[in-house]
DNA sequence: GCAATAGTGTCTTTGAGACAATATACA
DNA sequence: TGTATATTGTCTCAAAGACACTATTGC
């Protein structure tokens, strides 16, 4: 397998994709990682990925839903490309370009045998540049749930505003006044509430429970001027 | 050519860069095409773009620098990934992966020979999926001007701050009120002033000139609440 | 001095945050 | 009825926009 790499035309890359799954859990932020079956790495764990397929995959991103597909069961969660990773040394095979998707699920439970989520802020030494992967995703989650709706795909439907407060609060960080939240995913205009459904979680006023309108399932709701200062 | 194509593994696949080159002139955001000089496509307007070499360069960002520093002599102007775009269909030589960068210069007065600059609302049919790239710089652009120091990089140094001023009217399309304008251009803290220098227009009160601080040449600084609404 | 644009001070408006009041569940 | 959280109404505060005023040049 090496040999035949060396005499390949210096254009003919190795190109793979790589799945950032991200969920929230146990109040973290978290990735779904999975033990390697084959070198390089066999037994490691490691971000879901896979070669593209030129002859099966209409684009890269249909190679990330095959993957999704395949390895962690997933159909159509909330996917965007994240960004290009490349370089000789990345992978041992040879000089590769991994194009990286962001993927978003709400918590899965119990996970599913055989995946790993792991909080990202304290994963282990992680093969490939993963680890450099993971961080951009974890960056573009949090910078993107400053000012968008994306934080709604972490979020198993249906669901409360004070949940969806609290998702928001983890990813950022600090707190969000309770009042503007509301303001905020009112003036969005995503969200429909689920009519007469209620959930109490104690001995209190239940809260109305919502659910994502349709037609933004794949689409961003950009906030006018972010949700806090 | 195209027989040796089809007996290569199937994950090997034609990687390239291609390069959008943005700056402002005559009051549009334009686009830097170069007449290619081979097949495909020869004699057609296109973007700059390579293949990536394996042997040469470091990652595909290392190869966008050889490729803008080879077909449009600059050395480091402001660049950032923009998105990967692949599929079988939009490189007649086989299914290919395309790392897109985005690139900004000042205006160059006046234009390299060889070099077209056109605008990006009114580009003619171009060859590959360029049409479909060129438009995400754009967007990215536009968008980023909302609220962040972005439009610094297309404003040749040093300037004024009416003129950055009226560079951000025209890439967002509408007015900034100018008071607000030189509150947030303070905040960012990312111009200096150029001791003593000023530029007149015409008959009347010449404007402070400014450049901006080495350490955001790469960088980028975001607004707190965007420019204006 | 006149015209024209640069730059500043201040009032108005808008929207985010604080706080208080009301609503509704279960015990 | 008591407690706890949901939800809404209203006041306060900060920041953006409007506007008016001053500054500085060439003519």
């Amino acid at each position: 397998m090496n040999d035949s790499t060396n005499s390949l035309p210096d254009h003919r890359l190795i190109c793979t994709v790589d799945i950032v799954l991200l969920t929230l859990r146990a109040g973290q932020l978290q990735v779904m990682l999975l033990k390697r079956d084959r070198e390089p790495f066999a037994g490691a764990l490691a971000l879901p990925g896979g070669y593209v397929h030129a002859s099966e995959d209409q684009d890269c991103e249909d190679a990330a839903q095959r993957v999704l597909l395949n390895k962690a069961g997933l159909q159509s969660p909330y996917l965007e490309q994240l960004a290009s990773f490349s370089g000789p040394a990345r992978d041992p095979r040879g000089w590769s370009v991994s194009v990286a998707y962001m993927a978003l699920v709400p918590a899965p439970e119990p996970a599913l045998p055989g995946q790993h989520w792991l909080p990202v802020d304290r994963l282990p030494q992680l093969p490939f540049d993963h680890g450099r992967i993971v961080a951009a995703a974890a960056e573009r989650v949090r910078n993107k749930s400053q000012y968008s709706s994306l934080p709604v795909h972490l979020c198993p439907e249906p669901f409360t505003l004070p949940q969806l407060h609290g998702i928001y609060e983890t990813l950022l960080g600090e707190a969000i006044n309770p009042v503007s939240f509301r303001r905020k995913m009112d003036e969005l205009a995503i969200l429909e509430p689920v009519p007469g459904a209620k959930r109490a979680e104690g001995p209190h006023r239940p809260a109305q429970l919502y659910r994502l309108k349709d037609e933004f399932r794949q689409t961003l709701r950009l906030v006018g001027r972010g949700l806090n200062a």
